[in-house]
DNA sequence: TCACGGGTATGACGATTGTCATGAGGCTAC
DNA sequence: GTAGCCTCATGACAATCGTCATACCCGTGA
């Protein structure tokens, strides 16, 4: 299923911030659920929880920003409000499949973190600024003005996230189509 | 400001959580922050931990609904965009006169527990319910249809918690002042 | 006066946390 | 072979966590 311990442990980590948040998530925990050497860990993060945390939360920003770009090959016709209906149905998917327990990493970590002088401070402003900035050439390439593509690159990903969280909350999917069917004129005119 | 050890420690409990995080938050610190007796923690909060945290995230979901219910009161033309902007504009008070270490409590709580089988998740849907009726009733007596109110509500809040993130990370208020200008002419219209 | 109980004080418990020290396998290079 | 490094194994460390047990203080009511 996977590949080498630490790119498990990674993604492993980042499974279980998204659920219990950074704070939340001890190495111990993430050496098991990656199915790890436990003796492993020091070696290939030898920053600590801190670095595996980081390139955890970076993951998840990247991961993001496949989705964003897999969404122009496969419309037909690309639109804004095309793309933030693409992100919001497979925040979808995933709350259907998988339930409510897991939501994005960023926001986790950004919960626990932010308000501390902690080092993945950094890794998460630049992990959000990756995601805005992938979603707005995204918009630019529908001849959205770059101006205006990273105003609502950051409406978007704002909404997106609210609505994760409302959808946690109420463990309904509701909050995502209505955020998607609310913006799509704004988006689009 | 000085009210009876137990509010202390509740209002505390909710200055911690937001910073911090739920997880992050330990009993030893809010006695210690709400300058309470240490001794008194079992006795006001029998249910422990949970009890705690449940009481301060409801506590500062009442707080948010007064907050929006204040908006009344203020404005000479009440307008859900002029809402939504009031809302906004609290967040950005905080966060240019306080900094950026303070997020919403409910979206703190939230990203640590809902995850888990914890019973404060009862709560934060709870406080989360009384937010979004708060905010629709306003609507409503904006003369919005009730559906339509409703579902306003759920884009404006999500849309403000995911600024606030953002406005978090990026340390700069931009992203609030960009989800209120460019939800204004979905809400009013 | 004395019992009573709400509030406070203090210490300890077992569990878990992040981190470190130490050492053993197993592979390549010489 | 054997030296050396990458990887993994194991145990322990001090610190902190939530919780509990116990006892003290002190105002009130009988």
């Amino acid at each position: 299923m996977e590949r080498t311990p630490r790119e498990r442990m990674v993604y492993s980590c980042a499974q279980l911030v998204r659920t219990r948040g950074a704070t939340g998530t001890s190495v111990r925990d993430v050496v098991e659920h990656a199915h790890a050497p436990r003796g492993s860990f020091q070696h290939y993060f030898p920053g600590g929880k801190d670095q595996l945390v980081g390139e955890a939360v970076l993951w998840g920003a990247d991961f993001a920003v496949e989705r964003v770009r897999a969404y122009r090959r496969t419309a037909r016709r690309p639109t804004p409000s095309g793309l933030f209906r693409h992100m919001a149905g497979q925040w979808k998917d995933e709350f259907t499949q998988r339930g409510f327990e897991r939501g994005c990493p960023i926001m986790a970590a950004t919960a626990d973190l932010a308000g501390t002088g902690s080092k993945v401070r950094a890794q998460l402003a630049e992990g959000l600024r990756r995601w805005e900035r992938a979603v707005a050439e995204e918009l630019v390439a529908m001849d959205v003005p770059a101006r205006r593509a990273r105003r609502l690159a950051t409406v978007m990903i704002s909404a997106l996230e609210g609505a994760i969280m409302s959808a946690r909350l109420h463990e309904d999917v509701a909050p995502l189509t209505a955020v998607a069917a609310t913006l799509a004129p704004v988006l689009d005119g």
